[in-house]
DNA sequence: CTGAAAGCGCTTACAG
DNA sequence: CTGAAAGCGCTTACAG
């Protein structure tokens, strides 16, 4: 069934059934109803290929993360399509497994498809790749990811309020000696959290010392390696902020092997606010990433230099992070154990 | 840069160019390479619309899922997508947020891209919108949700080898008195998996007592309402077997809530073996689901179905479960204090 | 308000 | 091994 057996049957052109297939106001209102009667009756469904090819757009957005399987990923992809459907877009979905040169044939193919634009949201980089994909002047979005200095549109995140936040509840609920676990210094966004940390420790006027200080992989390996090196000093900090969730709770792991019970020998904060922090036992308090924010800007961007085939780089407002407490913060109640 | 540009340039005819882009063997070696390194030189990429529109395929397959944030799901887009691309395919991904309407749409607009085939996994269900997918004889595989009696291809979990391990792995460790929380009666998964344990149990000849069985919701919530409700009574059980690792979870609350500690007061088994498993204090013991040999299957019976014209229900071997053990589960040894 | 016709960028049967 | 040409199913500027 196609446009123009749709157009025999109902008498007319194919000129005007692709009107009514795209609610031309020029149609009359009598042939217009009779038409999509029809076109109900018959089941029709265009074919987007040929549409496509014709208007030169696929209705079609691209979005590579690193991994799925990264709990930080569902929630954003799960927006982005959301958003995307809402203006009638659908979402190619595709993702690097933290290979650079993966995310090269990634683009590529988003190129091939004709893409109206794509988003990426990896942690691994490949200018190369993206100046490659620019030059077909496919719009580009970058989420939380790169460094202020790339020529592409970045939703960037501001880490700052969110960990004032939770140093402000830590030392609230009577906390001094405050750990932290960072990122690898390659990254911008670990960077960006520690610089927020240190700000917020300042703010409060918090000793900062050099061994309840750590660095992490970023995964739950890394969080009970650094953990373990935070508890072992004389003097141990009676709370552990972690730059990502996954770390968090491998500091929860390695409490519990050392037979410290979390809150109350240990309070643990972590950063993203990942669904499974409500899972974990107890909850692991957090700061909040916007992820429905980064997606429905990222979708907006996109679609803004689709449509104005601009594909400048945008200049936006960062988004804000924010605390959210549970069950893994309390009072330093036993802490008097712990030196 | 399309074909013709590309054709002039290289001094030949643009069914050259298409034979040198599908790599047809029909193209004199020199003329192949020259091509070749002129298409790279030019940057040249070939318009997939175009493409689509004459040969009638579209080289995409279609994936919805209920829910991205449903931790169950990643692991199996992530195969998916990642079969799919090993076959030059690319995956449009949709999902339904559990509402049958817009499974509808998404079967609707999968249709309307042309897709090749269309993998469903979720709980909700809507015949009507599959039927009036496959009148357009559009491939359509659903992963382990529907009942034997679906008229479609249909990936099919078994259950048993899983809870059988399980139970003797409890069994083993001295446990005689296990409780069990099933999901909701309507879905088939959740008979099965009833089922399963039944069976297990039977075989070791364990008594199944009706106070020693719940049903919950298959979220955290409905874990903790009926872990709570099993460890009323007056003889509890000393492991209790939760048909899904979200309600075992669930259970691992609410004990910590009642002072009792997994897991020496108690043991606990999940299904699923989500990925948030190992991240739980301790780590949750669980039935694996092959999610890669799902998905797997999934893409190579869409594909089967794509290339023969034929979509046909095709009856494909139950995949098997398999018990993981970990932290969660443990003799019985302060098992007294529990009645 | 409607139609005839060109054309989007490919692929392929046919002919040589 | 290569090319001329038809055609996939749409949309749209143009003419009426």
């Amino acid at each position: 069934m196609d446009i123009q057996s749709v157009a025999k049957l109902a008498g007319v052109s194919t000129a005007t059934i692709s009107r009514v297939l795209n609610d031309s106001p020029h149609v009359k209102r009598s042939t217009y109803e009779r038409v999509k009667r029809l076109i109900a009756e018959l089941n029709y469904v265009p074919n987007t290929s040929a549409r496509n090819l014709r208007i030169g757009r696929s209705k079609l957005l691209g979005l590579i993360v690193s991994d799925v399987n990264n709990p930080f990923f569902p929630e954003l992809i799960d927006h982005f399509e959301r958003m995307a459907r809402e203006q009638g877009i659908d979402v190619i979905f595709s993702h690097t497994n933290y290979d650079s040169d993966r995310l090269a044939h990634c683009l590529q193919r988003m190129v091939e498809r004709n893409v109206d634009g794509v988003a990426v949201c990896t942690s691994e980089m490949n200018e190369e790749a993206l100046a490659a994909a620019a030059r077909f002047s496919m719009p580009l979005v970058l989420m939380n990811q790169a460094g202020p200095r790339t020529p592409y549109t970045n939703i960037v995140v501001d880490h700052d309020a969110g960990a004032r936040e939770a140093i402000d509840h830590l030392y609230e609920l009577g906390h001094r000696r405050i750990g932290f676990i960072s990122g690898p210094e390659e990254f911008e966004s670990t960077r960006d959290r520690k610089k927020a940390f240190l700000a917020a420790m300042q703010r409060r006027e918090l000793e900062v010392r050099p061994e309840w200080m750590a660095v992490g992989d970023l995964h739950l390996e890394g969080g009970q390696q650094a953990g373990a090196r935070l508890l072992e000093g004389r003097v141990r900090p009676t709370a552990i902020f972690s730059s990502n969730d996954l770390m968090a709770i491998g500091v929860m792991h390695i409490a519990r092997e050392k037979g410290l019970e979390v809150p109350h020998d240990l309070s643990v904060v972590g950063f993203d606010n990942l669904p499974v922090c409500s899972m974990m036992t107890p909850p692991l308090s957090s700061v909040d990433i916007p992820r429905d924010r980064i997606a429905a800007e990222a979708v907006q961007a996109l679609l803004r230099q689709s449509e104005e085939k601009n594909t400048e780089k945008q200049k936006l407002a960062k988004l804000r992070t924010r605390f959210v407490a549970r069950g893994s913060t309390a009072k330093p109640a036993r802490a008097r154990r712990s030196s």
